[in-house]
DNA sequence: TTGAAAGCGATACCAT
DNA sequence: ATGGTATCGCTTTCAA
């Protein structure tokens, strides 16, 4: 095993400007020191090619200026999912702007589970934002034990009340869109519900049954495992299959509905002559569809943003609250219902 | 500035056991211990709550077990290409059975090039993945600078001849998309070209008009700036604007495909009947539009894991072989040509 | 203002 | 087999 060649330190300049590594160490950092150690140091520093070993800084200082994110989507999360990017985005530009490295982490294995939790413990990051945790995901163990500084995406798991998060209110918007459905006049109205294993989908699926009170139908309920374009094409033959009659359909995300959409128009139903169809997520997918879909908007940057304070607050002292705060959710009209 | 709670260390387990910290190190690696003391160890470890610091340990180890994942696309790189994703999966694979963390930097600022650039040289990461690195992009001073082991996904830029790296042959697949397109019979066809500032999409290019020879036409080129679907439904516009009678076009991704596509459906033009379309990355664009594409198949898992493998053959002592590889990119014929 | 020395937490060498 | 000690690179008292 070789090692990596030698890199001069604090030590090989404070020899070659002929002072202490204290006194350098105060024009690295900052204190006070006359400008001629000043000047002699700087020359060294270029002349030695000195490079500052962030490790060490860390060991010594219990501070590694970085932040871990993590996303626990089922698989693949930065293959379907666009959200995950956009939270990823704005995360990163608000613990830049702080001056915090973000690293993400990707855990698709129990391996990966189990290494990223390590990592998370070693040292290597001040903080955590970690996204669609499930109660058993061993991550929160970790980060509770720890107490490592950290903020959900989404609702947290309900034995964790200790640590702030941040999402939208899946349940309100639902309600929303799906009260619009029915108040342009569509009867029966039905929905492609996913992800019923996370508080994302639940939550949607509660709010449009909320939405429907009394003339809620389960068996307009189709179940389709995940937020994708090909659980849409099911969904809907599923929907299609139990009430032909159908008239409106609140998809759980804008790649169902697009699945959803090309179903519909292979069976010769127009859209939204014939189905009013609603989308969530304000996509690319809903741009890109024909017709365009009226869809939720999430505001995923923003999403990213408050994650990020959230942990930057806890970093510099104040206490984690442990209530969350919900982001607005603008419903955008547009040609699909 | 609160610090973290203070934490159990190798020094506490050693107290609580009544041994000495080499002692306890040894259990921890593996080394000669006799079965009392170690027994006496573990139970301490469990008591004292024990997490390792593996700040302190690359400190001394000079290893971090972490290698850097930089993708330097320009802007928002996870929302649009399909590929980063992928190629990320594929690395961080491979990397995990070798024990190794893959943490993922995003560059979206000048201020995120400097901070990942101390951040690779300060000792957190033992190596480097980079993918669309352009000469001046400063990362690859700094990893050049430090010789830090390092892999490149895509052609390294000219200067860089020390760097292995691994990409597919952009230039063979264009060319053998495009021959294919005049063996049946397209006479005049055309290319949306993107991202001319990098090497796929000129090599692209390159494949494109070598196998057109002296029937080539620049008239026939439509460039744009990204691979995306905005700039296929532009590029299409450019092309049915100069030639009408085109009747084969080779996008330079699946997304451009799909753009063009649904731009050919609006001028009454069908495909492959009229004009005959074909994408490049074999994304699910390609299954998704009607018809499907005619693609290439880039193998983006592979190409993570085979940079992943470069790096990890470094870090076991092997010289880099300043060489790269490309994968094969088998063509997939669909029904868009 | 500066130097000397202690210490962050872990590992490895050298005696014993 | 085990304990003591030096060391990784850096920051930070404490004196001078």
């Amino acid at each position: 095993m070789p090692q990596p060649p030698k890199r001069a330190t604090v030590h090989d300049i404070a020899a070659a400007a002929g002072v202490s590594r204290g006194t350098v160490s105060r024009v690295l950092n900052g204190g006070y020191v006359s400008a001629e150690a000043r000047a002699a140091i700087e020359a060294a520093i270029l002349e030695v090619g000195y490079v500052p070993n962030t490790a060490a800084r860390t060991l010594k200082m219990r501070r590694s200026q970085a932040v871990g994110f993590v996303a626990l989507e089922p698989h693949s999360l930065f293959l379907d999912d666009p959200n995950i990017g956009a939270i990823m985005l704005g995360a990163n530009a608000a613990l830049s702007l702080a001056d915090h490295q973000m690293v993400s982490l990707v855990v698709e294995s129990a391996r990966d589970m189990e290494r990223v939790g390590r990592y998370l413990s070693g040292g290597f990051v001040d903080g955590a934002i970690v996204v669609s945790a499930r109660t058993h995901d061993p991550i929160i163990r970790v980060i509770s034990d720890l107490r490592l500084p950290a903020a959900f995406v989404g609702h947290p798991p309900d034995l964790e009340r200790t640590i702030p998060y941040v999402g939208i209110d899946n349940q309100g918007s639902a309600r929303a869109v799906t009260a619009r459905l029915a108040a342009t006049g569509r009867r029966r109205i039905g929905m492609i519900a996913a992800a019923l294993d996370r508080d994302s989908g639940i939550d949607r699926l509660a709010g449009f049954r909320a939405a429907l009170g009394a003339t809620f139908d389960p068996e307009l309920v189709a179940e389709v495992p995940h937020y994708d374009y090909g659980s849409g094409v099911k969904g809907m033959r599923l929907l299609l299959e139990r009430d032909p009659a159908i008239d409106g359909v609140f998809a759980a995300s804008d790649a169902i509905a697009a699945g959803a959409l090309e179903t519909l128009r292979e069976a010769g139903r127009t859209v939204p002559g014939d189905v009013g169809l609603v989308g969530f997520d304000d996509s690319t997918w809903a741009v890109r569809t024909q017709p365009q879909l009226s869809t939720v908007h999430q505001p995923a940057k923003e999403i990213g943003a408050v994650a990020a304070q959230l942990i930057l607050r806890q970093l510099s002292g104040e206490q984690p609250t442990p209530a969350g705060q919900l982001l607005p959710t603008p419903v955008i009209w547009r040609d699909s219902a």
